[in-house]
DNA sequence: GAAACCGTTTGCCATTTGGCAAAAAGCAAT
DNA sequence: ATTGCTTTTTGCCAAATGGCAAACGGTTTC
């Protein structure tokens, strides 16, 4: 709990009272590796807050293919957004690819929360544009270099994952085939 | 203004008195084509809703070269969100690629309406989510798409716009270089 | 230990894209 | 119409990436 009271703070003032709401309202999850946190077609009722451990979120393009849209580490919310906003199916897998712990607040808890925490609104969407601009600027910058600058800068932005995530996925989020993730990593060795 | 409003009431209810409200608040402001609305080092100090023209969000990586972000049409809300929020100079350009007309909302306005409008501040975040959602999802698909199928897909999602935006842009958004895309375009009129 | 399974690597070749320079086309000013 | 400027196209070749199948390596299962 800590750990997200810390992000909190990060964004907006908390008094103790506010944060032992906020404490009294989250509910501690686990996920083995390999577990669907959530799935495409269905619709998000609470947001979770990861504490531990790596989520990917991936869809299915019309070919068929799984596509890694991107990965989610440790001290971030993790949501579709949209789908929990609006109420409606979600397009997306988010999908464990290590043991995780989460902190969960249910869409009943975060409108208690919004109507009793001055403030806790603004906290929240600064917190999900940051999330966003992050992904915007990441991905953005993506498109403009080659497979292997993405896959250095990859390592840069999350050393301590590279190596606890499958090459499989990982090529598909660097928009490779893992044939051609294999060559870059034998070039790079060399 | 009606665009505006219109758009607004996509995201929640507001009564006439709000209405007016908001409406006394925007300024209207032109642009010429090839202006540059914001400037990477620049801290803004407000938003701007886009009623017509095209805007081209750009920035130069560290090889010097300028990359083309995304593009922002019609009917949308343009600012460097966090830069904004935070009080930080942004990294971007915000660039005219079109004449444009805007209405521009201060700070110091947008601030009254968050203190007049309950719920204001709830409909501002979920344009801001839905802004940035849209963004990650087009940029993520690309990423698993070869040129011809980026090129194409921008013509559906921007069929009056394509005509419209020169070329070189459209390639380093896409990116690409202008003669692959030239090659690409070369391929499929035939 | 053998077999089956899964993820990764490698080899081979086709396709795509980049880099560079020149040509062509479009556009504005005179 | 001519000139100058910018954008786009083209040609040439090199480098990067994809597609496919086979090989390799590690793990699990029996």
């Amino acid at each position: 709990m800590e750990a997200l009271i810390n992000y909190l703070l990060q964004f907006g003032h908390l008094n103790q009272q506010q944060i032992d709401l906020v404490k009294s309202k989250g509910v501690l999850r686990e996920l083995k590796k390999d577990e669907y946190y959530a799935e495409a077609g269905k619709t998000p009722r609470e947001i979770a807050f990861l504490t531990e451990g790596i989520f990917r979120v991936c869809y299915y393009n019309k070919q068929g293919e799984e596509i890694t849209k991107y990965f989610i580490d440790e001290n971030n919310f993790v949501v579709d957004i949209n789908s929990y906003n609006q109420n409606i199916p979600s397009s997306e897998y988010i999908h464990t690819i290590t043991d995780c712990r989460m902190i969960i607040f249910s869409k009943e808890a975060m409108q208690e929360l919004s109507m009793t925490i001055i403030g806790w609104d603004v906290i929240i969407s600064k917190i999900t544009a940051k999330g966003f601009a992050e992904k915007v600027n990441k991905i953005s910058t993506m498109m403009a270099e080659d497979a292997t600058e993405r896959y250095l800068n990859f390592f840069t932005k999350f050393p301590k994952l590279a190596n606890r995530i499958p090459l499989s996925y990982l090529a598909s989020y660097l928009g490779i085939t893992p044939s051609s993730l294999s060559r870059i990593r034998k070039n790079i060795s060399s």
